[in-house]
DNA sequence: ATCGTTGGTTCGGTCACCGAACCAATCGCG
DNA sequence: CGCGATTGGTTCGGTGACCGAACCAACGAT
């Protein structure tokens, strides 16, 4: 595996940002880890909904098994691999709800392509976190989400079909 | 100027997040928006503070500054440039905070680096975000970051210097 | 006039990413 | 068991982004 073998790291930055970047803050890993949130597991099916190149997924997975954000067990039954967030992992949410926050109110350009809902009331969560009319922080699992108005209904791949309905976020697909 | 002229980019990705790492998720792209939050604003300082490539940040400040980041202003008694966030760029302090928290916590391998305070009252904020104290959220204006044990002292540029005092996020330095 | 600072651009070289092909192990099925 | 399909990769050439160094134009100060 490549070991961000850069011409130059973020080494000398002094700043737990930069080493947090050094790790999730390479193309494609945090849409793997959104995936992740997401309920995706196994590797054909980051594949087929992400449309990422084979060698670099392969890459991925393994620095973020390696470096304990995700974790590659064997699913019951069978000797096939998953790939399940762990604690370490899970902490990411924060800064994936903050940063589609973000993107949603200052880079929307139309209707919403999916929505958040807190699971309880089915309140709608701008910031992806917390409730505005509970007023409480929402663990991950009770988050709901599913497809908005602009929501791509053409994909065939069995994760995009999957998210065609509401689901709760961490919910294994397949 | 490079429009993220990647083989593929993640435009089929569906996602407020995608395209939110689309703008965002370039390599060195959130150290500067993390220096910008820190008051630098001028080209040499992210250059002396940073140690990117020149040709690499002038494309960087060109995206941040066309997207609405940040906004390139001539300060005042002279015409150099000065790169300041705008309130789309300020928009960012939640996924910074929230990334900077969950590296600290999960990456840490001793002493801290830097600490994050509330400025009204003193108490350090975990999560870069709320004061654990006050109970209340705090404006990024208000925050105080200074050096923490582990903090690099032997560098001598500009920027690094001042960041060796407490100072308030967003005050410009020099 | 000249020197230093600022804010870039240009230019090879290298390395990560891309997409397609290949491959081994396992699963499903007759 | 035999055989094809699926899964989970690895390998390989080609392209483009990043790297570091050099160059350069505009401006200020002396």
């Amino acid at each position: 595996m490549v070991v961000m073998a850069l011409g130059r790291d973020y080494d000398n930055q002094d700043c737990a940002m930069a080493r947090g970047l050094e790790l999730v803050g390479e193309r494609w890993t945090l849409l793997i880890v959104r995936d992740a949130f997401y309920g995706v597991r196994r590797y054909s099916d980051f594949l087929a909904h992400l449309e990422i190149p084979r060698a670099v997924l392969a890459d991925r997975l393994h620095t973020l098994t390696e470096s304990g954000v995700l974790s590659k067990e064997a699913s019951q039954g069978s000797s096939r691999a998953e790939y399940v967030l762990t604690t370490m992992g899970l902490g990411l949410w924060p800064t994936l709800a903050a940063l589609s926050a973000w993107a949603t109110e200052f880079l929307r350009d139309g209707p919403a392509h999916r929505y958040y809902t807190h699971a309880a009331c089915g309140t709608e969560m701008v910031d992806r976190a917390s409730c505005p009319a509970c007023g409480v922080r929402v663990p991950v699992a009770d988050i709901v989400t599913g497809p908005g108005p602009a929501a791509d209904r053409t994909r065939t791949d069995l994760v995009s079909v999957a998210m065609l309905q509401p689901r709760r976020l961490l919910e294994p697909i397949r």
